[in-house]
DNA sequence: CATGAATGAGTGTTCATTCAT
DNA sequence: AATGAATGAACACTCATTCAT
């Protein structure tokens, strides 16, 4: 299932048009933007940590909040890649054998996304609530497309019995609030905690599929 | 139960301390604050908002800085009350039935606190992550104190049977995300949506107590 | 003939609602702008020279194009003052016996409202090229009426056999370049010069009024 | 009269030792400065409009002002041209029969030269007062020589009875006056009005021979 | 020759904070 | 207590100029 992750491609790709000076100035700004947070962020030090004058940024993008998106931008093309559906001859493309398998790649394959990616996520989150072209772009290019092809994949379960019939959103909320909740715990509260992923990433697909009680559902 | 929320009790004696332009400062702070942000508000407008002088707002808050702790120092209080042990006559405090209930209890009262409090709270969660001093209070003031009865909680009704004999943290984490996660998507993702509250509540019960998978857990 | 020139008053009326560090701040503007033209002009420089902090400039003037105009705009108002009708009890206000009186006084007193205003109206002629809404606002508000003023009075003298029947604009044109040309030579391009200020307006009157031939009109 | 009219050849001379980059540099920087003004104008928009890199105008110009002096310099000499003295044989050279003809000769004459130069010629009037070299440079090498010359020929016709006996810097101020004036308003403030040229020039001849009065002078 | 990336001093402007009234 | 005028350091951004390629 490896092949399907083509994010580094795309980043390697676009990297590949960055000269050297501008990588410095990313590294810097998402250095500095997930510290101080971006309004707080001083182009100043930005061109100081990357090494540069401090015109050599706007040279490269024309005002602050366009290294902001510039910064943001790609990863949010990036984080939607897992779910690009890869329709070919025109069958619905699940290639999961059951929701348990589904749900282990999809964490396992985003945790490695988050971690490496952790900073710019850091930004992302923070910022998207005062950056309306952000929350649009996100709320538009990202979330849709991804609810979308989740839904689907459910929606495609619930029809072989393996997930109750209950409605789809609040399956999917609580399958992502669980899913999310591993990744913040893993990476933002406690990370420096010693953690055994294989089998905390086993508790948590076994929570979504049974939950805490050990009985079986009364409905 | 009401009578366990000192919440509003705590507000409003502290209220009663502050005069009228200070809760005007406040207002108007937590209006600015939350809408652009803690570094991107300016004090005059906070000012003017609350129509005073600018001058009047340092006269409270010695920093912009302290303004924002004004603000959210005591929210954090509030957020603690209803985890804070009543342990008269020595006796443990688990004033639940059963683990339903103490879920019902918890996500209906935090639901009505995060409605009240929803500016601030968006504040808090927003400036976390750059201000240390308030890291740092939430981490051991109210972080700590609510885990630890939260804790004490889940192990009493593990020996109860009524939860499972998995690793309390995961336990713990799983519960608090799929009730944080429905707050989030409730009140900030998708507030205009029309909610039917009692039956989302009883859905997101189901799933921390049952998960989606319809089968008994088989382990 | 002095009452009607209630420039003085209006400058005065004005003056009144400023504060000493406005007053500063203007001069000091009005001496570098005239001194470095406007865009060469740095408002740290004007700062120092009015002994404010550079800050204090935008407390009064929210741009430094606001600085610019709030200088100019005044002064294009007193310049009007002298055309202004008063045209009370509906009588067509030409107060003047010759055209000869019309044209000393207003040499006399437009000299002395340019000496007064040397600076300013130096800005004032440099930046109208470069800023439209000075352009427009003198295009409109001063030009015509000022026009408007002196064809009504030059059509009363041509009535009254003073001045020739050639175009009015033409009369106009010819009259106004005469007197500008020497206000011009007068206080920019020999300032220095030992000027007999009667004399001088004398033979510029004597000049528009039969030329330089010495014979009469060939028409 | 033509073969006196040498600043094309100056110029056609000139741009024999220009590049072609050279000239785009000289028309781009024409054109913005024209229209920004000189302080206001970016060499880098200078640059994009002439087609070549930012570095290569440094080429050539070793400043911003340079380019400016290199712009103005040049058409200062050719307004100089007409009034250049071809004293051969030893004999003073006033070709002209009267002094109408001469005033008709010059204004036909400037007027062109002030069209196909307009720019250049409201780059040098906003620039004068600003650029001391400029300023030294216009009052040592044109105005001098050309009110030299101009003097020259107004007593000539002093001597011949055709112009009256009054002080020549007064008459040379008032013919240069109404001169100017005309070709402002003909290019200048009122340049899309449809003028009939040799009508106006009439005019304008006929106002600084006879005045306004169409009265014999009394004097 | 010509380029254009890189520079860094300088720009206009903002804003938390102070303090005389 | 309350004001708001005044501050000046910091900010994002510009631009003439240099220089390695």
């Amino acid at each position: 299932m490896e092949e399907q992750w083509i994010e580094e491609l795309l980043a390697i790709s676009e990297d590949e048009k960055l000269t050297p000076k501008q990588i410095s100035i990313l590294q810097a700004a998402i250095e500095v933007f997930s510290e101080k947070g971006y309004a707080a962020a001083a182009t100043s030090e930005i061109a100081q940590m990357a090494g540069v004058a401090e015109g050599t940024i706007f040279r490269y993008y024309k005002t602050k909040k366009d290294l902001l998106l510039s910064i943001i931008g790609p990863t949010m093309s990036r984080m939607l890649a897992p779910f690009v559906l890869r329709n070919f001859n025109g069958l619905l493309d699940v290639p999961y054998d059951n929701f348990e398998e589904f749900l282990r790649t999809l964490i396992i394959n985003r945790l490695e996304f988050a971690r490496r990616n952790f900073k710019i996520l850091k930004i992302l989150i923070q910022e998207i609530p005062f950056q309306p072209k952000l929350k649009e772009q996100f709320a538009e290019n990202i979330l849709s497309k991804v609810l979308e092809r989740v839904v689907e994949i459910v929606e495609h379960f619930k029809a072989k019995g393996e997930v109750i019939e209950l409605p789809t959103p609040a399956i999917l909320r609580f399958t992502i609030s669980s899913v999310i909740g591993y990744l913040l715990n893993r990476l933002l509260l406690q990370p420096e905690k010693d953690w055994n992923d294989e089998e905390e990433i086993n508790l948590t697909i076994h929570f979504i599929m049974h939950g805490i009680s050990g009985a079986a559902a009364p409905i």
